[in-house]
DNA sequence: TAGATTGTTAATCGATTAACAATC
DNA sequence: TAGATTGTTAATCGATTAACAATC
């Protein structure tokens, strides 16, 4: 089986999106619905739902229910996964608070921060550690994910302390290109491109 | 001339960031730095450069400051656009003080939210606006963007209030399909397919 | 049945990679 | 010069779209 493309990926995920939020109390579903909704080729529709080994009913579509399970067996959403938010800003506290993390296999363990004001606290019912807590709790904890939301001039620095202390993953929301070991990846979310995007799709 | 895919967009984000957080003192940067860095072929980095209209020194490299001016020029950084965020929570907040959007041509305006504690606060020299106010600031300012960082539960309603006062583009950050007219382009900022490819990547 | 929708193949389209002559 | 790097074409690869028989 080959990889899992990008684009498949965020269209999986939206394809979620439509059945649990958009037509959560419908039974069935067409692929042109779909397509439609996302301004999409409906045969595009119909081979990823058969990528997800889902069969429709002609005439029908596709069952809701069914194509829902489906796609979170795709994209793994069950096994979850503890993560440490590095950062306790706005950003990290919105991430923390963010309820689908949870339904889609996020499971924020704790934040980290340098700021005196905000360690021991709490955010949704996480606390909020100290950097200098971090290396012994990694490894108590065996997490091996970052999500990086601090400020841009720290991003470089933080990082090294993180690969020391044994990340393997980070989901950086800051705009630093990061320097890091071979073995360690490092996903870019990529907040500005996605503006440029909207305004292309604009003409 | 096509017009620029996604991928390319997110390519020269990532080249840019480069220049600005990653090498900002380097003169001259090769096309086989850029692609480490990032973890791709380097002739993809020759081709973009190229795309730019960017010539390069042969055993130099390409001359940052140049090449750097010539991303903003492609994708169009310094053509400000005004937008309104809609939900000043802790993302509206995050996204309300992220440096960067200025640099990228993102102008924020305004807030809008329907809590009474949060109305006529203002966050980063930022005035939160009652959802009331909306319509008639719209008109004002001539507005046709706006971010959505409401809770779920709201989406849908407060995104046919924002087509209602005349929006025309509506970067969503809220996990909800969108139903909208057909002149009016929600781009879907999709926070957890991010994490899924994250993920993927670790094999 | 007639009509709507799936499932799937073939055709098209576009993006990435390999290769190498040109350049400094 | 020798060597490193660009610029660019051709080859490969993968993703999207079109088309239509099969199905209910």
């Amino acid at each position: 089986m080959s990889a899992i493309s990008d684009k498949l990926i965020e269209r999986l995920t939206l394809y979620h999106g439509i059945l649990t939020h958009t037509v959560p109390k419908v039974d069935y579903i067409a692929s042109s619905e779909i397509a439609n909704l996302l301004h999409i080729d409906d045969s595009q529709v119909r081979k990823d739902v058969a990528f997800c080994g889902v069969l429709g009913r002609p005439k029908y579509g596709y069952a809701t229910k069914e194509l829902k399970k489906a796609i979170e067996d795709k994209l793994a959403f069950r096994e979850t996964k503890d993560v440490f938010i590095i950062g306790a800003g706005h950003l990290g506290t919105a991430l923390t608070r963010y309820a689908d993390f949870r339904d889609y296999g996020i499971n924020v363990l704790a934040l980290f921060d340098t700021d005196k004001e905000k360690i021991n606290q709490t955010i949704n019912g996480k606390k909020v550690y100290s950097m200098a807590c971090f290396n012994d709790l990694v490894k108590e904890n065996k997490v091996d994910t970052a999500i990086l939301t601090v400020p841009p001039q720290e991003a470089q620095k933080v990082t090294d302390y993180l690969v020391k202390g044994g990340i393997k993953f980070i989901w950086n929301f800051t705009p630093c290109i990061l320097r890091v070991p071979a073995d360690v990846i490092v996903h870019y979310e990529n907040m500005i491109s996605g503006f440029l995007k909207m305004r292309r799709e604009g003409g």
